[in-house]
DNA sequence: CCTCGTTTTTGGATTGATCCAAATCTGTTG
DNA sequence: CAACAGATTTGGATCAATCCAAAAACGAGG
């Protein structure tokens, strides 16, 4: 591969050897630091001999070295992004957002996919020390341990937790307030009338889950609706919305309205009431959360919680430019407010004097 | 930040410096260069050696400083990904394939989200020269220059193609055969009884759009319906899905069947035939490409040319594996099979004397 | 022409690993 | 016990940049 050096090591006779600093000084007639402040758009070097430097960087085809850079400086100008579900579309718009900040930025970032896993997880931060990246996005994987944020500080990285947190604060923190949109989605109900409403999924311990349950639990209190409040444990996929919807319905009296975890689980709860000949939206309220992209074209088309992943993955990364810049500045949590696109899965509970005026909505893809 | 040297620069009274290998080497009473083998797993290292080399590691908390190492090793342990559209269900799952492949080969990869960007993917491609990456997953933005190809190889910086490919061959590709998809939707329509089957989407002049094209012109001569072929072209989105049927719907003879570029304008196609009052499948046959999670959900549930995402993301990463392993060897083309997945979407053509049997299908979660 | 304060430029030290040829340590064997 | 092969270990050179204190160049004012 490397080839024999001929005769002598000068860098002048290497025959397809890199090109260097040295060699790009000896062209310009500068010295090494001179071109190393031109690389780096240091205000002290003078316009013409810039002009001059660039020329002979371009001229000799020289390629930056950032291992050699890293080596010696304390940037890198890269990041480390975890998520633990990189194949559900949320994700994929919120590396998205991440990307687009990090491309004006200049930077560059490693994606892992933890797949929930804490030692993946963990195996994939020692990595990401090792390449010395200047920060973290972390969507931290279910069970992970809050002692993972004091790893973090005695490494000295710093670390944006996204969507999820672990430990207490004082954190840097970018997400969503779910409390808040489940509590839109419950006022949103119980002004169309409704009164048994159960909240679907969420086994999980972590915070994004929690906050979820709060929300419902203080709406429903909120509306004196305690007395029929029901949450229902478990996995946040199409299955097992479709799943649980089977049981729920045949109870009686049975609920006319289902808040769920994310869109996924709303469609499949949508599908379980078709399942069953019934008709969703009038048969059985559903509000979904998240307002992926497939909200709108399902049939009737999902009222959900929008969470906006693109925007959370822009916040995230602006805050960890800012921690960065300035590492010592106090931790912020940028939680943005969701918004209830209310579309057509939630029908008004038909009273005595007003019949169900509309069977079936219209198909749109507007909204 | 870094601390000002107290009396000299011995090693061992720096405060919070970082460990080194020479460090190590002291601790445990070896050299450098032998604690650099123990990292590196070599088989060179006595048992004995290695275990207390390990047990010093661990002791002073070292932490491997990969810049240092890619200044002098030949490969950095990292890839670089693109793709041209990360929010799309169908990328996730394929970069979900090509992580698990990465993870177990001690691989780490950098990805960045072109948005079909050619000046965006060029500067994230020399970024990733400068980072010395041992290779590149790339699914090419529409428009690429050909030439990339011949740039990457004067680079010498091994690249496989995915889904899409530029230039000629040989170069190294992982995808689907979508010629082969057209071709078995093609072919399931016409046994359903279908003649007038339209394609739909594609403006793209790159790769993937051609063989599609491609297998439907084939498929249409095969079976003598060359007076009835046609393809419309444009975006391939769900709302161009949605728009094209609402005219296409309006020509007589109509067609009995369309075929879509992927998923997404399939499900607007489906949602644009119940906005005009008709039955999707029913009315209309509709096959759509790709087979996201999403196709199944669909009511009714749509037929889809599983086109296997995850398994081209393990392929392509494999087959990046091999070639950084061996850089000479010839290129490989790993083109995957796609399999018609069946559903509800396509009814046949009623006969006279058979009378549709089933007005609306099914709603499953099953396939 | 000399001084003084900026503005530019510079060379040597440094960063932390790998490479590689040579040295050293084993354990056989004649 | 010397010779030798094989298994281990080693030190110096090297990779390609940045840091930093000091030198050089420059321009203005006395």
């Amino acid at each position: 591969m490397a080839r024999f050096p001929e005769t002598s090591s000068s860098s002048r006779e290497r025959a397809r050897q890199s090109v260097t600093l040295q060699d790009i000084a000896a062209h310009a007639g500068v010295s090494r630091s001179t071109v190393s402040l031109v690389l780096r758009d240091s205000p002290l070097v003078a316009d013409a001999t810039r002009t001059r430097v660039q020329a002979s960087i371009k001229a000799l085809g020289y390629v930056y070295n950032r291992g050699a850079a890293a080596l010696r400086a304390s940037r890198t100008f890269t990041l480390g992004v975890v998520v633990y579900d990189i194949a559900n579309p949320f994700f994929g718009a919120m590396v998205a957002g991440i990307d687009s900040v990090l491309h004006r930025e200049n930077y560059v970032s490693f994606l892992a996919n933890s797949e929930d896993s804490p030692e993946r997880q963990q195996r994939f931060l020692e990595r990401m020390r090792e390449q010395r990246v200047d920060g973290l996005l972390l969507c931290p994987a279910e069970g992970t341990d809050p002692a993972l944020l004091t790893q973090l500080v005695d490494w000295n990285m710093p670390c944006v937790q996204v969507l999820r947190h672990i430990g207490t604060p004082p954190f840097d923190y970018a997400s969503t307030d779910f409390e808040l949109g489940v509590r839109q989605a419950v006022d949103h109900l119980v002004t169309l009338g409704h009164r048994r409403i159960v909240f679907l999924g969420g086994d999980a311990r972590h915070s994004a889950t929690q906050a979820r349950h709060r929300g419902y639990h203080e709406a429903m209190r909120a509306h004196s609706l305690d007395d029929v409040h029901r949450v229902i444990r478990g996995a946040v996929t199409r299955r097992a919305g479709f799943d649980a919807v089977q049981h729920l319905m045949q109870e009686s009296p049975r609920p006319t309205a289902v808040i769920c975890h994310n869109d996924l689980m709303a469609l499949g709860v949508m599908l379980g009431l078709q399942r069953l000949g019934l008709v969703p939206g009038e048969d059985c309220a559903v509000v979904g959360t998240d307002d992926i992209e497939e909200a709108a074209l399902s049939m009737p088309a999902l009222t959900s919680v929008a969470t906006h992943p693109y925007a959370i993955g822009e916040e995230a990364a602006r805050l960890a430019m800012r921690r960065i810049a300035n590492p010592d500045g106090a931790r912020e949590q940028v939680v943005l407010t969701p918004r209830l696109q209310v579309r057509h899965s939630c029908a008004p509970i038909p009273t005595p004097e007003k019949t169900s005026y509309r069977r079936y909505p219209h198909a749109t893809l507007d909204a």
